[in-house]
Formats: structure tokens, C-alpha cells, sequence
DNA sequence: CTAAAAACATACTACTTAGTATGTTTTTAA
DNA sequence: TTAAAAACATACTAAGTAGTATGTTTTTAG
């Protein structure tokens, strides 16, 4: 039970990049077994259908990534608005695997499946909050040892910044540079900035 | 050529809707004429391809509903800061045809079509660039009238407060409740604030 | 009123899709 | 070593898809 858990992996990891570079309902299991090296018994072997791929990679792709990329840089800086504003940069300009043109995952995921997969929209839902709940408590923290200010609202902040980063994405789509990315980059400094 | 005129336009309006419910690729032709009451050779008379039905919607539909809903509105309220305010308030709680379920449609439409679709992504960016364009020559006006700071980047805050929107949209999404709206306009208006 | 063009209707095609039926090979445990 | 279960392979199906071919009806202009 080795070489299986490889073959699965192996699925999951090229579905999830095919999904993320041209979207779930594009991406055809037909292009995913090709590009795997995989025959269609295999694939139907290790998942009863495309959804529960699907959600094979929202818990077994993107949750880790969520918690390596987005939650644990969060706590190698003291100073929680420091800590925030240097996440965003480094996830924005720096980190290789998210590109200018497709976005991010999490945020085209909760865009294309919500509308008709209830079990999409609550993993989803899932792993969003847990980079809420990670950036929320910090920003607490941040009140108690006198970075912010006592009358910050902690949840608000949160999703306030969030939100950028999730239309920032959508953004740079657009634009289809990374300089797209400056003005939220700017603001976001100012804006954190008056929360201290 | 008024009967006529009528029919494309009901196409346009009914695929519209269920673009916004469902998305661009999960909507079928066969279901939109269904909806529609027309036949297939109504439809293929008014639109060569399925993309040209979605590139008229961009431009026939989406557009205009930008400028009255998303821009004008902005030209009520002398104060450019109240107005931003107002304006996102308004959409995010009060407009009615924008559901928290389903999101806002240009970033829908960016987010589904910029992978794969060269002219969905030209278009989309056009019609973004008229709401920043008028935003941020808001905000330049504030500037000169003293309800905003000089030192204010215009074009900065605007991206900004639309990228929050944009992505708080899609937050809306995975809560389905128009409360996750809040946190976004709570803080959006402390921000507003200091930049007066 | 009438012919021609515009507007629509119907039946079909070629292709893609997710999923299945039925195999064969490989791994595992005794 | 060997039998049984796990892991994979191949060929197929049924349903859906965008788009077309070929009509008929309706509108419009002279």
C-alpha cells in the first residue's frame, strides 16, 4: 500500500494543477488521466467520482498548503501587523507556485464550485476559517503585548485584509502583472499601520 | 428589426441571469433557450458562438448596470469618502439583483473566463477600468476640495477598497449570509477615515 | 400586394463528457 | 509459494454539448 498512495497523490497533485491554471469544470478527467500517466480504472479506482477528487484536494492539497503558505509564516515575526503585511507581500511577490494569472486557489475554488456544491462550499468554508481564526488570535495577541491598539477590532481586521488579498488576486488577473499587486500592497501598509 | 431586437435582448438578460446563478460553463445553450422560450435557430441567428453571446453580455449588460449602479451613484454625495462609503454599503446590503449567494458578476466573470478567454479578460478589464478610472478622479477631486488628504494615493485607495469588495463578495459566498458583508464595511470606513 | 430579406423553427451531427463493465496485473499476507 | 485482495488497464456507454443544415414564417420595402 505504497505505490498506490503514490498513484493517488500523484492524481491529485496534476488535477490540482490543472484546476487552478484553467478551472474544476474545464479540466476534464480525461486531460487529468493524460497528463498523469494514469488509465481511467486507476483514477476510478482511487476516487468514486470527479467531486470526490474534488474534495480530495481541498483537505489533502490545499488545506496543508494553506497551513505551510498562509498560517505558519504568520508566527516567525513578533509584531502581528508586521507578521500580516509581510505574509501578504511574500504570498503576493514572492511565492513561486501562486501566478499573477490564475489567482488564488482558495478564492477561484470558492468562486466556480459554491453556486452548486454544498460540499465544496463547507471545506471551503473550512479551511478559510481556519486562516481567519490563526490571523484573528494573532491580532489578540498583538493587543495584549501592545503592537495594537485595545479598541481593534480582531475579526474585522482579519477579514478586511483577507478580502483584499482574495480581490487583489481576482485583480491581477486582469492586469496580468505583479505590479497589479502594488496599491493593495501600499494601502495595506497604511492601513495596518493606523491599527498600532 | 424591433421584435427582433427584443428577442436578443431576452437571450442576453436570461443567459445573464443564469451565468450569475451558475457560471459561464455550467450554463448550456440548450438550458438558456429553454429559459428563454426561443429556438435554437433564434439563438445562432443573433449570436455566431456561445462566447459572442458572452463577450454582449459583458458589453450590453454588464457595463451599462455598472454605470448606474456601480458609478453614478458615486456623484450624489459631495464628500468622495462618504460617497465610496455609500456606494459600497448600498451594494453590498441593499441592491437587490446582486445576491450574497452568487456574488458579484464582473469578478465571477474575471474569475471563470481570464484563463481560457483572451477577449472576456479584454473586456472585463475595460469595463473595471471606467469604475476605477471614475473612483479615483473622485477621490483626486476630494483631494482639491480638501475632503482628502494630498498626500492620498487616489488610484491606490481605489484599488484597494475594490479589491476588499470584490473579495468580500466572494467571502459572501461561503456564509451566505450578508452579514459576512460587515466586517468588511466596518473597517472599510475606519480606513475611509484616515485618509481625511 | 408582393418579393426578398430578416427572423425564427426543427432535426440533426460530431464531439466530449463522466462514469461503467470487465478484464489483467501486481501486491500482500499466510 | 500461493491464493486472495488490491491496483490498475481497456473498451465501452449514455448523456450532454456547441454548432449546423435546411427548412418555414414573419417582417419590411418598393
Amino acid at each position: 500500500m505504497k505505490k498506490a498512495e503514490t498513484t493517488r497523490l500523484s492524481i491529485l497533485h496534476k488535477a490540482f494543477k490543472l484546476i487552478y491554471t484553467k478551472g474544476y469544470q474545464t479540466t476534464s478527467i480525461d486531460e487529468i488521466i493524460a497528463t498523469t500517466q494514469v488509465t481511467k480504472g486507476a483514477f476510478y479506482y482511487h476516487f468514486k467520482t470527479k467531486d470526490e477528487m474534488g474534495l480530495a484536494i481541498i483537505n489533502e492539497i490545499l488545506k496543508p498548503s494553506l497551513t505551510e503558505s498562509f498560517i505558519d509564516p504568520l508566527y516567525t515575526i513578533e509584531n502581528p501587523l508586521d507578521a500580516i503585511y509581510t505574509l501578504m507581500e511574500n504570498l503576493l511577490m514572492k511565492t513561486e507556485f501562486l501566478k499573477v494569472e490564475y489567482g488564488c486557489p482558495t478564492s477561484n475554488f470558492t468562486q466556480e464550485m459554491t453556486p452548486w456544491n454544498v460540499d465544496f462550499g463547507r471545506a471551503l468554508k473550512e479551511i478559510t476559517k481556519l486562516w481567519i481564526q490563526s490571523m484573528t488570535s494573532l491580532i489578540e495577541k498583538g493587543k495584549e503585548n501592545a503592537f495594537v491598539r485595545k479598541d481593534v477590532n480582531a475579526k474585522h481586521v482579519t477579514v478586511f485584509v483577507i478580502s483584499g488579498y482574495w480581490g487583489i488576486r481576482n485583480f491581477g488577473k486582469l492586469e496580468n502583472t505583479k505590479k497589479a499587486y502594488l496599491p493593495y500592497l501600499n494601502q495595506l501598509k497604511t492601513y495596518l499601520h493606523t491599527l498600532q
